[in-house]
DNA sequence: CGGCTTTGACCAGCGC
DNA sequence: GCGCTGGTCAAAGCCG
């Protein structure tokens, strides 16, 4: 964490994240800056075919009003400038005057080519109006018209670009003030759902929900569903810090240890259903354990919403979560995807049917933080790269590392508050095909028949609607369009914008889920759970997300303002690190590694 | 020297 | 019960 670095994207301190990037747009003339890809991936950007000479990259454009000219091939130029002017301009000039314009710059530099008569004939058709020189413009004809038409171009440029900032202004101001609002909102949800719990209860719940200095500070996202427990945990970490982490117990479980007690605390469960014992493999009765008689199982057939039944679900949630995997496919020619978490390897073993040995990781970013992670490479196809999260953290998380923590925690408790709602997972698989199918193209898949609950999150395949289940049993639901290059990227953002985008949208989710099992519920506002104040607030948000050219920028934005209410993010930066970046990423060099516990002809060279 | 990786060994679950 | 497999442990070695 403390080793960042490399590529990143940096939203400014207000969390204007987009909108920051005008800035810097000229900055970047090649595709590979990952914020270039960054800001085609939500289709807020409009353009990037300006040509390396023009220093008029218009590339964001929050209305989308552009996106068929992204792939504009070169000979598209022409009717590509014609477009960053329509910025200013008034809507549509003649093509033919376009033509006849270009077709006189045919002979200036080839850089050039297309934005240089372009301009000036914008000089021409008003858009000089824009300057305050243009008297001197008309003088600087009558000396020389090739520097005549450098200067207009020059200052067209000037005041187009200044045109454009002030434009970029504007929206920066009204998406701060939507933040602002969205912060306010949540808030004072947060507040209100405090108070409402404080009212239902009091002693150890009213303690934890204040536990943090007394005060009551907007959680980051991930945190929401399961604020209470990740107070305890938080709560057991920081009066734990004292003595030495002891090693000899459960590893790294004091979040589990705690979580049982809580469970037991509240609900009076039966360890038997919710210890989370890692000598006892913990990730091995995930689902059979939903099955069996608890108390769970009284209160789920006395009230059909199991879900807004309080605490005890959400423990039970959590609990189930840590048995719960999330899948990541992508394409990777590192060893492993950056998440922004620190990770120690701890063991590798070769899977059947797989040449490609398995690397297991835990995260040691804190002491007795449950989650680990397995890399392994696809058989089938080993430039795609396959990590499985499994479990919560039990610490603050950077802001590089939110995104695919949040991305695990919610499609965890995406699939399973579905499969609480319902024995019959096809309906879970249904419900977020349903849920996340608007804004689409990658795939995520729900594996029932898994020995734990799994979602694969597969970056790999290209938007195609007509997609088939890879296996029986299987449901595949699209991601909003991430470019094939992007998840290349070895500095791949994949985790931050996928993270946030199926972090609203499982949030959303959960919002529709609760209103098909039982309208009436959410009429009760006193009866909510941290989960569905949680959805509620969320559903805003996915709505917000749903949009594509706000997606991204709010995303960030969010993001990046609720996470600051972590202690150990400062201020309101968000850190998008690559591959070669930091926050203490381990780069293993597996490519050393026959990684066999029992076969050792491996060479693969991967994880 | 501390942190990390490597890797053989161990354990538990599962199917036959 | 046995073998297979997945998952984890922990000693040894490496590295900065």
């Amino acid at each position: 964490m403390a080793r960042g670095g490399g590529l990143s994207i940096d939203s400014d301190p207000t969390g204007s994240f987009l909108l920051h990037n005008p800035v810097v747009l000229n900055s970047f003339p090649e595709d590979n800056n990952p914020k270039w890809k960054l800001a085609h991936m939500d289709g807020s950007v409009g353009t990037k075919r300006s040509s390396p000479g023009s220093s008029i990259p218009f590339q964001v454009n929050l209305n989308c009003a552009h996106d068929s000219h992204r792939s504009s091939s070169p000979s598209d130029d022409k009717r590509a400038i014609i477009d960053e002017m329509d910025f200013f301009a008034d809507k549509k000039i003649k093509d033919d005057q376009v033509v006849s314009a270009s077709a006189s710059a045919d002979a200036t530099d080839k850089h050039d080519s297309a934005s240089t008569p372009l301009l000036g004939f914008k000089v021409n058709t008003g858009l000089n109006l824009l300057t305050t020189n243009t008297s001197s413009d008309q003088s600087m004809v009558d000396d020389d018209l090739s520097t005549s038409l450098e200067d207009r171009r020059a200052k067209t440029e000037l005041a187009v670009l200044q045109a454009e900032l002030e434009r970029m202004k504007v929206e920066n101001h009204q998406l701060r003030g939507m933040l602002e609002e969205l912060n306010a909102n949540y808030s004072a949800l947060h507040m209100h759902f405090a108070t409402v719990m404080q009212e239902q209860k009091g002693g150890p719940e009213e303690k934890k929900q204040t536990g943090n200095g007394g005060a009551l500070v907007p959680r980051q996202f991930m945190d929401l569903g399961l604020a209470t427990n990740a107070d305890i945990d938080e709560a057991s970490i920081s009066s734990s810090e004292g003595r030495s982490h002891d090693q000899s117990g459960s590893p790294g479980n004091n979040a589990e240890l705690v979580s049982k007690e809580f469970g037991k605390r509240k609900n009076g469960i039966n360890d038997e259903g919710l210890v989370f014992d890692q000598d006892k493999k913990e990730y091995g009765r995930g689902v059979e354990r939903e099955e069996s008689p608890t108390s769970q199982d009284q209160a789920f057939a006395a009230n059909k919403t199991p879900r807004f039944s309080p605490p005890k679900n959400i423990d039970q949630t959590e609990a189930t979560m840590r048995k719960a995997r999330v899948s990541v496919r992508a394409r990777s020619e590192a060893p492993m995807i950056t998440d922004g978490c620190q990770w120690r390897k701890y063991g590798q073993k070769m899977a059947k049917g797989n040449p490609c040995p398995r690397a297991y990781y835990r995260c040691t970013m804190a002491a007795g933080c449950p989650v680990r992670k397995q890399v392994q490479r696809c058989a089938e196809d080993r430039t795609i790269l396959i990590t499985t999260y499994e479990g919560n953290h039990s610490h603050p998380l950077p802001p590089a590392a939110m995104a695919m923590a949040q991305t695990t925690s919610s499609a965890a408790r995406m699939l399973l508050s579905g499969s609480m709602s319902s024995t019959d997972g096809l309906m879970n698989a249904n419900f977020l095909t349903r849920t996340l199918l608007p804004c689409s193209s990658s795939m995520a898949t729900i594996s029932a028949s898994a020995p734990f609950p799994t979602v694969t999150l597969d970056l790999t395949q290209s938007p195609n609607p007509l997609q088939f289940p890879r296996s029986p049993g299987q449901f595949q639901i699209p991601f909003p369009g991430i470019p094939q290059n992007f998840v290349n990227s070895p500095a791949s953002l994949l985790p931050q914008i996928f993270g946030q985008a199926l972090y609203n949208q499982s949030k959303f989710s959960g919002v529709q889920m609760s209103q098909n099992a039982d309208p009436s519920q959410l009429g009760n506002q006193s009866q909510q759970t941290p989960q569905q104040l949680a959805d509620s607030f969320s559903a805003a948000t996915a709505t917000i997300a749903a949009d594509p050219n706000l997606a991204a920028a709010l995303a960030a934005a969010i993001t990046s303002i609720f996470g600051g209410a972590q202690p150990n993010t400062s201020g309101n930066n968000v850190n998008l690190t690559g591959t070669n970046s930091s926050n203490g990423n381990i780069t293993t060099s597996n490519s050393n590694s026959n990684g066999s516990n029992k076969i050792s002809n491996s060479n693969f060279s991967g994880n």
